[in-house]
DNA sequence: GTCGCTCGCATTGTTGACAATCCAGGCGAC
DNA sequence: GTCGCCTGGATTGTCAACAATGCGAGCGAC
């Protein structure tokens, strides 16, 4: 297993949530586990903490990125108005045949039922797709590396969120009113409505993070 | 010379234009001058290369990376954005006397002269000051982290920018324009205005780039 | 002359052993 | 009992030698 993959395979269990934040992840024991060798897993590693999915603390070890509620209030701040240009650049360079795929995907029917049932995967999946298409026709490699590195910080809070109750319904309603917007090629609109939306996403944030306390 | 000491030297080096692009950067070569091993270049170029400053071929070698003109106006495309919401936050934030040292340095005399003469160190320091107190005011750290990594990319062009005919004298003008909304705590016409302060960059950048072909 | 082949050099990539560091637990002085 | 010291184990950090790779020079066939 080469360093990358082990890189890849790490992130993705980050994301999934399989490691609990604060715990550690020891060079050996992980080479061991992934039958490769310590260099691999210290490279993937090294890689991970400049995504700021892992701490390193120097001749101590690799710890699990905790939750910091602060920093992600700033994180959402700034995926505002990144996903905002996003959009607006989608609604600009997208022709209407562009977006049959996710109006369909976001017609009434399917996704009700999941938002109703609270079936988070199938949800989450349409989200992504929205995200997939909307930086795809954005075309801008640089803005998708950008947004990609800010997303995996913000990830596993996004869950959370979604779960909080009539979440996926707004979410849902909000989508809907943005691919609408994209779909007229109405550039201003989708941009100020995908900031609505990231603007209520950070409130359930807040909401979420005061019913911790 | 440890690890990030080298890193931060030769991220010196690059950001002042020491090394032409494309030139190489021998792990070895390096090590030698610096006086350290190779590891710690190793890594050190590791590190450059995830900030895009350096690119790294397998088995072949190290280069300066180099300037790639349509990534470039995507890079301000995304800075755009970023450096109005920290604007945007800054005004928010910040107390008229938090102010007065910019508005000392940007009243009319000094910079005049600097930018008829084109001194154009004196000039980046000024900018270089605006920037850090609005980053300092915003009071944001993941949007400071984010900013700085994504200006460390545009810095070798900002100098060209500043050196076509007329810019310094524009760009000082629109930003006394913008620590004007800034000292009245004007949010919306300060991220309205450093927005446009960046477009007029990015024309120039373009102007700049059709000039040279 | 040019195409293709081979060989050697320069450079990066990998490995394993060893050094440095930190932390926890135990032990003794008081 | 508690403070301070010390030692052992776990973990990361560093190093030098060796392996793998790619590139270009040189050579020969045609």
């Amino acid at each position: 297993m080469k360093s990358e993959e082990v890189e890849l395979h790490l992130r993705e269990r980050l994301l999934r949530g399989d490691f609990t934040p604060g715990s550690r992840l020891p060079e050996v024991k992980l080479a061991a586990e992934l039958g490769t060798t310590r260099n691999a897993v210290r490279s993937a590693l090294l890689a991970l903490e400049s995504r700021k999915l892992v701490e390193r603390i120097p001749n101590v070890g690799t710890v699990v990125a905790k939750v910091d509620f602060d920093r992600l209030e700033e994180i959402y701040d700034v995926l505002e108005v990144l996903e905002g240009l996003a959009a607006r650049l989608a609604a600009q360079h997208g022709e209407p045949r562009d977006w049959t795929a996710l109006q369909e995907l976001f017609a009434p029917g399917r996704l009700d039922d999941a938002a109703a049932s609270g079936d988070l995967e199938t949800f989450l999946a349409a989200i992504d797709t929205y995200r997939d298409t909307v930086i795809r026709l954005a075309d801008q490699d640089f803005l998708a590396e950008t947004l990609a590195g800010i997303q995996d910080q913000a990830h596993l809070l996004r869950r959370r969120i979604l779960m909080t109750p009539g979440r996926m319904e707004e979410s849902l309603a909000e989508h809907r009113d943005i691919i609408e917007a994209l779909v007229r090629g109405d550039a201003g609109r989708a941009e100020e409505l995908k900031r609505h939306n990231m603007k209520t996403a950070r409130k359930r944030l807040r909401r979420y993070r005061d019913f911790l306390v």
